[in-house]
DNA sequence: GCTTTATATAACATATTTTTTATATAACTG
DNA sequence: CAGTTATATAAAAAATATGTTATATAAAGC
């Protein structure tokens, strides 16, 4: 399942900073890992991993291999997240959103 | 960080089904442990990250301990998750991925 | 009060992830 | 061709995650 592989790929900071530094376009591996305190391996396995979850693509250039965003990346997330979104929106519209916040022994935090 | 917390939990096939089986309503941790090959303690603990997570909440009805989806659930990562949709909609009206298709030094998959 | 039920926590084993250093490869440069 | 540049891979250490069994707690039922 790509499932596991796109979540757990997004769960990584460094790996977000590396996405959010794609969706300004294009980017090799070397001024990807610039900005990071991480050896250049490192960030060659990031970037496999990302790859392998399908959220980004590479190409050939010489010596470099330039990375995107994938263009489907996050297709099967959404439709994924669609489900939660869907629950969560007919919780809300059956009030039981405000019906939890009237009767307070629901808790938000932790109790120990 | 939550979205790490967030993201991560959800890369989890047993939590993810856990959060399907919220989105249609409220179950005690027995209910929700029944449909796995787990034990309960295993369960609890996966409880525990989603709540941590901040993707449900729990309420207490005398030794049960209900959980239901947490109405702000997905919002945090819907928000980060917009980043990456804006770009990739920005690379599609540019026709970046049409480009793409027909420049065939674009690998799918991986070479090795 | 004692037993059962629902859940949590602890201790521990195993598996997986993340990072590092060292090294390989392959394409440019002069 | 020799050296440099861009990137990948391997080996190994350290950190984290996941599951198990055993046990604790606390409310419910008799």
């Amino acid at each position: 399942m790509k499932l596991d592989a796109a979540f757990s790929a997004l769960a990584d900071p460094t790996r977000r900073a590396i996405l959010a530094r794609l969706a300004q376009g294009e980017a090799t591996v070397m001024e990807l890992a610039k900005p990071f305190e991480m050896t250049q391996p490192a960030v060659s396995r990031h970037l496999k991993v990302l790859e392998t979850a399908g959220l980004i693509i590479r190409r050939v250039d010489g010596t470099k291999r330039p990375c995107r965003l994938a263009p489907g990346a996050i297709a099967e997330i959404d439709q994924w997240l669609n489900m939660l979104r869907e629950a969560l929106a007919r919780n809300y519209d059956r009030l039981d959103g405000v019906l939890a916040a009237m009767q307070h022994d629901w808790e938000g935090k932790e109790r120990s």
